[in-house]
DNA sequence: CCTGGGATTTTCT
DNA sequence: GAAAATCCCAGGA
């Protein structure tokens, strides 16, 4: 197993666009009882601000939303289609919606599907109660790097989100990350 | 190869 | 009541 070491506050404090590129290759360890789930992410989304209508945030402030708004470094976990959740790191300052959603993981202590939002959760048993959790200081979940393990640049794709089709101008932004010729990243 | 629908629940209109 | 940041399976071409 690589020396893990988890991402600090000021990593959370950065461009959300950034910080979801950067987000690749980093991994996601979730305690699930005694044990531990560890995962590398492979593919994210960005969802930036309140005019993106591809993100909840864009109706403005519910309930459903409100950790979007909040401070950087918590999870935004939501139930979508009524059977699936969707694990997000919200970014960016108080009061600015934006998130990224972290779409798939390479399974690295496990095997289970995670090529997918809904199938990773799934993996990893996140579900609501997870919602809000601090990734900064929580034990349960949160994400950590190996600092001698960076990933290229020239191994980051871009390329359409998945599932916005609704979101008008903002549908066909190249806000989706993924590292190229992994075969976890659910869609080329 | 492709398209379409069902599962199931929260949220907004 | 309809749609949703999904996934899986069936059926047709």
């Amino acid at each position: 197993m690589p020396k893990l070491k988890r991402l600090p506050a000021k990593f959370y404090h950065q461009n959300t666009f950034k910080i979801a590129k950067e987000l690749l290759g980093k991994f996601i360890i979730c305690k699930i009882g005694k044990k531990f789930l560890i995962g590398k992410i492979v593919e994210t989304e960005a969802y930036y601000g309140p005019h993106d209508l591809a993100s909840h945030a864009s109706r403005g402030k519910t309930a459903r939303t409100k950790i979007m708004f909040d401070q950087a470094g918590l999870a935004y976990i939501y139930l979508i289609y009524g059977m699936y959740y969707c694990f997000n790191i919200v970014t960016e300052a108080k009061d600015f919606p934006a998130a990224v959603l972290i779409r798939a993981a390479e399974p690295l202590n496990f095997s289970k599907a995670t090529n997918g939002p809904g199938k990773l959760c799934r993996a990893f048993k996140i579900d609501k109660k997870l919602n809000g959790e601090n990734l900064i200081i929580s034990k349960n979940l949160y994400l950590a790097e190996n600092p001698k393990d960076r990933i290229k640049s020239s191994q980051i794709k871009n390329a359409k989100r998945i599932g916005v089709d609704y979101a008008g101008k903002y549908k066909n932004k190249l806000w989706r990350f993924y590292l190229e010729d992994n075969p976890f990243v659910s869609k080329k």
